[in-house]
DNA sequence: CGCCAATTTGGACTTGTTCCAAACTACGCC
DNA sequence: GGCGTAGTTTGGAACAAGTCCAAATTGGCG
């Protein structure tokens, strides 16, 4: 926490959240480069091998609270784990089967035509477009 | 299984599996009217109030068994919970946040302008889209 | 009918996630 | 700078969905 975290304690702020070390630490594995997908288990050994000592619940509640502000989005794609996604803007999702890798898809890669009306009372709160692929067989 | 489950019988023998009394009531309960979407524990209840004696691991491997011969589809929406669709054609799913229904969307309801290809070496196994609405406030 | 491989089953187990009560810490206040 | 307190973290227990397993059962063929 020594240099320049300025601008991750000032999210964390507006956001309500007190900028503490393991929100601190999470948020600069998350936000600190290029999009990312991961899962609680997954950043908690990131984190772990990054020096920081969070514990497995602190990161459980850190995704939670982060996607309850919109910081973070939770992909659905696999039915026995939850997966976060630093993107929150409109984008689709491509999913590698046999590895698990999941990438985003530019809202431009994929162009959906028409969306039905949602049915009387209701909204659209999102739309989750997931290509699913495999090796080729070959 | 007094009467006419003939078909049900040929459908499993033709996927390769016996006619065991516990797969003719799953499949009864599954693909007799029209189409449904199903969890294990919703299944197995059903099936306990509709008499059939089957043990919820059973109705586990049941569903497996019937996805991996293509008579169900899973449906992964709710990422801890699998649903499992009697409807395999190419189609989309409706899911309401709120209640946990799920409901299919024809696939003319929605129209998918353009796919990207997919990374080389890949092939496209599926793709799913799900439009997630909650009731509106207000 | 009798046999054998396929199937079912209850219960133990695993894995992902949440809950909880006790310990710790950020931060506004004097 | 210390203090008090509400917010936070934590390890471990608890929970829930799903799989595994070895023993008991059963469908179908000869």
């Amino acid at each position: 926490m020594q240099r320049s975290d300025a601008p991750l304690t000032e999210i964390l702020k507006r956001h309500g959240m007190r900028p503490t070390r393991q929100r601190l630490a999470l948020a600069k594995l998350l936000f600190a480069g290029a999009n990312r997908h991961v899962s609680a288990e997954n950043l908690h050994e990131e984190a772990l091998r990054a020096g920081a000592r969070v514990s497995l619940a602190t990161v459980y509640n850190t995704l939670n609270q982060f996607t309850a502000v919109g910081l973070l989005r939770e992909v659905t794609v696999d039915s026995n784990r939850s997966y976060f996604d630093t993107n929150t803007t409109d984008h689709h999702h491509l999913y590698f089967q046999d590895t698990g890798r999941l990438e985003d898809l530019l809202p431009s890669a994929v162009r959906i035509g028409r969306l039905p009306d949602p049915p009387e009372g209701t909204t659209i709160s999102r739309v989750d477009l997931v290509i699913r692929v495999t090796a080729r067989p070959d």
